[in-house]
DNA sequence: TAGCGTTCTGACCAATTGGTCAAAAGACCA
DNA sequence: TGGTCTTTTGACCAATTGGTCAGAACGCTA
């Protein structure tokens, strides 16, 4: 295949590619990026480094892939909120969501969470193009939502910052959440989902 | 100095030692472990890497002298919410400084996010040791304000956990915080405090 | 089954990185 | 001023790491 031209890729190939792409989420979400190595990844998808880089040019070429497909799981929850359905449903149906993804995709929670920290140097401009745009549509409609009375008035942008933070706290701190509950997996995200729905829609002040 | 024991160290030492810490806490947060290197270290410093060296056995030992002074920072805004206060005051006070943390110590937040999402291979059982008998006190306390009836009742730990991920979100995902507000440095914080306020002491519903 | 494109491998490379060492340069006090 | 201890440096090293390459093995179809 001497042509520039990109043939269509194999049944193989497909299938290495995905081996490879899940393995490399493995990796890099464990150790971040410089502190993932290519035989890691390698060895992971069970293949050696040449072959792996038959498959991928080169480490950055896998991330990269990677943090295209990230940004979409990440947001859809948010889309999903819908600006004609009930205020309280549909925050609480945001919420739930958000929290079986940090349960259901804690890898994927957590290499975001590595790139975020390390100043998003190759997520880059997706943070303030279709981040920031969902962001700012969807506060449009929490704000109608305040003014018609629905829901307490407050900073929808703060709103939901503060719904992202505690439920990808599950699984981008779970080191630290499992020491202090001494694991008991299968209460832990029961526990923390009621925990969030008392605070969040009673409050902390008794009525 | 040949003999085993450590002689006082000279004023210099102690000066060139705090520099390096200064220096580390810089490239270490930024980049994680793995991720900072020597080089950039003594470059931040303003020494060469032999002389680094000179002052600290490895980068190591740099990296476990940082993390050793981090949780005591860590936890004493959670150590001085006191047992016999009011509540409403207490809660709100431990919230407003683990927010003032976030904002004057961005990079102490950083270096503990770093370390607890790489799976905590460095602070290790710092975890499961004095921060989980710290957590465990404090609930007891929460517990007997909820008992009281002076709070809503809902699992003081995952109530804990909660404020820690709404207030250190702004120091551990400062850039997409900024990407989604466009900076305005001054009003973030005191919008956020706002917003914790009323969604926790309110919550979403109106009465 | 022969031929050809695809897949895979071992050997290799240059750059980076954590760390060492002998010796030079400074600082301090008798 | 000389001597001794501390501080600093340039040169160097071994291991790791991302990546290359020529050719071997494989697998599909004519």
């Amino acid at each position: 295949m001497a042509d520039g031209a990109q043939r269509k890729p194999t049944r193989i190939q497909m299938q290495k590619r995905e081996l490879i792409r899940e393995a490399a989420l493995d990796v890099f979400s464990a150790h971040g990026f410089r502190g993932a190595t290519l035989d890691q990844i390698a060895e992971a998808a069970g293949l050696s480094k040449p072959n792996l880089l038959y498959y991928f040019e080169s480490k950055e070429a896998i991330h990269a892939e990677l943090m295209d497909r990230l940004l979409d799981t990440w947001l859809n929850p948010l889309r999903e909120m819908d600006p004609d359905g009930d205020p309280l449903t549909e925050l609480r149906g945001y919420i739930q969501r958000k929290l079986e993804a940090s349960r259901d995709y804690p890898r994927e929670s957590r290499l975001f969470a590595n790139e975020i920290l390390q100043g998003a140097p190759r997520l880059g401009s997706e943070l303030s193009g279709p981040l920031r745009a969902l962001v700012e549509d969807k506060s449009v409609v929490l704000r109608q939502w305040m003014a018609q009375g629905r829901i307490v008035r407050m900073d929808p942008q703060h709103l939901i910052f503060a719904i992202w933070a505690v439920t990808q706290h599950y699984a981008d701190f779970d080191v630290q959440v499992q020491a202090v509950l001494g694991s008991n997996d299968e209460a832990r995200f029961h526990d923390a989902a009621a925990t969030i729905e008392t605070l969040f829609f009673k409050g902390l002040l008794p009525r």
